[in-house]
DNA sequence: AGCAGCATCAGCCAAAAGGCTGAGAGACCA
DNA sequence: TGGTCTCTCAGCCTTTTGGCTGATGCTGCT
């Protein structure tokens, strides 16, 4: 009988070929193809619904991991889809949860972690990383200082190192839109200043 | 008889066993031993002295790629390092190429290219990705354009978030200093306000 | 000796950002 | 229906930042 067919994408192939030697210690998992894109990979799940997808968020070009995620989860493939990327972001963490991830694990997990994150993707078990679950439940403890869309948004290009002005026209809101939105986000992230927010957002969630 | 001995060192175990398998393909090469430290590094070169270290720049935790490479000199080992990591900060570059590495490979490069990389290595030859080589060549075109040390330590303290007061009061300058050296810094960065110049600063050099 | 680059500082003015208060419209939920 | 969010906007005032010009001392190279 074959066992949990597994998907990987991951945009290096070292990653990919550490993974799936990894997975190939074994008896229960059957890797059935290798993505390196989040384009190829909606293919190659058509082509193969493997039962579990583990995917990495940060994909060079084209479609990234959670635009990815989403879309698989539109076509109402019944995959476990499983993240499995560097860095335990905010941002990512939720927009990945948000989308539909099973789990969320960090590339320095353990082989066992990695195993049982997987067995328990397929049976409907949520799993996820130590470092990446003490954030989530952060969030929850204190949802006052969660980002509402809009600021995140605004945030976001803040990072770009856009001006009110550019903020309000790049939004189609006011300057002084702008201003309260960006008085609300520095509050939240603690900081007083508009330097303060961009070092704080990019370092914190990983925003590049 | 044995092929190149190889040293991998990155704090990944997915990414160490997917190098292992990949240069397992050749038979000139022999990885000999794994790091998934620097300080772990240093002991195993000392052990089985490899033809090659292969190292990514980012480690988790204690001593970072830089310095492992650093040491390595130091103890004026006949290793070729070779760097593998993820992305091509001109800081990191720099800094690499600055404390003795033969090369600067980046992870999504082809298997060929990364064989080729580490059998240059051995004899000498300097070899990088192209999108590294090309931000290389930039500076050595353009040194107008390179940061003073000055300069670049502050915009390692901006990238921070600090007032032009709170920069003055580190580095025991003016505020009318600091507003000379940001000057310079915008210019030399291409951009016009401090928002933009940390976006930049912390994007482009990895100034995390 | 002279020149170039670097780091330092000053003053002036305009533009941008930030702090504060108040307020209206729509969505959502109890 | 009433309360709570969220997003939107305005005005006023202070602080910060940025643009410009000019200047001094030091170092290193020619």
């Amino acid at each position: 009988m074959t066992g949990i067919t597994v998907l990987l994408v991951d945009d290096h192939l070292v990653v990919r070929s550490g993974l799936k030697a990894l997975l190939g210690t074994q008896p229960d998992f059957d890797v059935v193809a290798e993505a390196a894109s989040g384009e190829e990979a909606l293919g190659l799940v058509e082509q193969h619904s493997p039962a579990v997808v583990v995917m990495d968020l940060a994909m060079g070009a084209g479609m990234d991991g959670i635009e990815a995620i989403k879309q698989l989860r539109q076509r109402n493939g019944r995959q476990a889809i499983l993240v499995f990327t560097t860095y335990d972001s905010d941002a990512d963490i939720v927009r990945a949860v948000d989308a539909g991830a099973m789990g969320y694990l960090l590339k320095d997990a353990s082989p066992d972690e990695i195993f049982a994150a997987i067995r328990g993707a397929v049976q409907g078990k949520s799993v996820m990383s130590a470092p990446v679950a003490s954030r989530l439940f952060q969030q929850l403890r204190n949802p006052d200082e969660v980002l509402t869309p809009r600021e995140a948004e605004l945030l976001s290009l803040l990072t770009q190192g856009l001006s009110n002005r550019e903020l309000g026209q790049r939004l189609f809101i006011s300057e002084a839109t702008v201003k309260t939105h960006l008085a609300h986000i520095y509050a939240k992230l603690g900081v007083e200043t508009r330097a303060a927010a961009i070092a704080t957002a990019i370092r914190r969630e990983g925003m590049r």
